[in-house]
DNA sequence: TTATTAATTGTTATGATATAACATTATTGG
DNA sequence: CCAATAATGTTATATCATAACAATTAATAA
């Protein structure tokens, strides 16, 4: 059994430690697989903003990628950035977390999924974990009067257990 | 037993038919007794914010409340609205649709919940209903990873029951 | 290959949402 | 009443997001 780590063994890092940098290379291949698979183009500046999401150990806003663009020589104009996090959400490699305006790399792009966001309001990290849809409360809910989801939005904010930790 | 209807009635209207000028005036009722008990101010501004709401089928943006205040003649610069809802908001009178940008009044002003949102994409009206706390998939999942909820985000965005009907 | 179409990117401008900061007025508690 | 607190008035600006159209690049069908 090798030591090589693949992208699902990340799919919930939910603050844990891990490593970043082989987490991000991971995704950023499966990133690259599903394009293929797909016919779609991870163009230049589609990949450097997720390659900018997947380094980033919290959500960026628009604006923050902008300027990252820009500094790595990529125009700079706010629908460059929009279009590529557009791109990135409908293929469901990011997500945008609403109670923040800001973005983040999905960490399991491969399955559809129902994500669940815990927003740590000290450190500012978010955690992306799921849930099977069918057994969601809003599923449930939604159900039992007749109304046909098409996208949900569940986020907490709160503290993460090492900032607790860290506050003691 | 008289046929009045109290608020909890009206608890999770969830896009079903009922007496709207009634419901809206049960939770006026309901807002005055809570200020009351909680010596807190339900000043002209504020009042007029929650009718607006209160009377709307649909949640209001903060400037279509703006405009709607200039129009019965109050002051009108964005900090009037965003103040008075942020007291509606953190007294439990009102709630904001993070995905929307928008404001709808509480259904069930009394009691402590974590409500939950269905959005009609095609009728734009918002139906909250709530959960036991303890029993939502947010909460499993926080105490799994020891993360502690400060705040929930749970929306649904799709087709209410009505509308789809009235599509076939 | 070349013409055609579709997708993507470049660019300007503006729209929409939200808050900082500070002055003024009203309310409450001593 | 007086002091402290809360609420409102006001100006200005910060932040987030998209419309619209032109230019370019890539995919595709002839």
């Amino acid at each position: 059994m090798s030591s090589r780590k693949t992208a699902s063994d990340f799919s919930t890092p939910a603050f844990r430690q891990h490593d970043h940098g082989e987490c991000a290379r991971s995704l950023m291949d499966a990133a690259h697989d599903l394009c293929a698979k797909r016919g779609l183009r991870l163009t230049p500046v589609r990949e450097k903003v997720l390659e900018l999401l997947l380094k980033s150990h919290a959500p960026l806003g628009a604006y923050a990628i902008l300027s990252e663009l820009a500094s790595a020589g990529f125009r700079a104009q706010p629908p460059v950035a929009y279009r590529a996090l557009d791109f990135l959400v409908e293929n469901g490699l990011a997500h945008r977390i609403e109670k923040i305006n800001a973005f983040v790399a999905c960490s399991q792009p491969r399955k559809e999924h129902s994500p669940i966001f815990m927003i740590c309001n000290d450190c500012h990290q978010v955690a992306e974990t799921s849930v099977k849809p069918q057994s969601s409360s809003l599923d449930r809910t939604a159900r039992a009067i007749g109304f046909n989801i098409q996208h949900t939005v569940v986020e907490a904010q709160g503290l993460c257990a090492q900032c607790r930790e860290r506050m003691l």
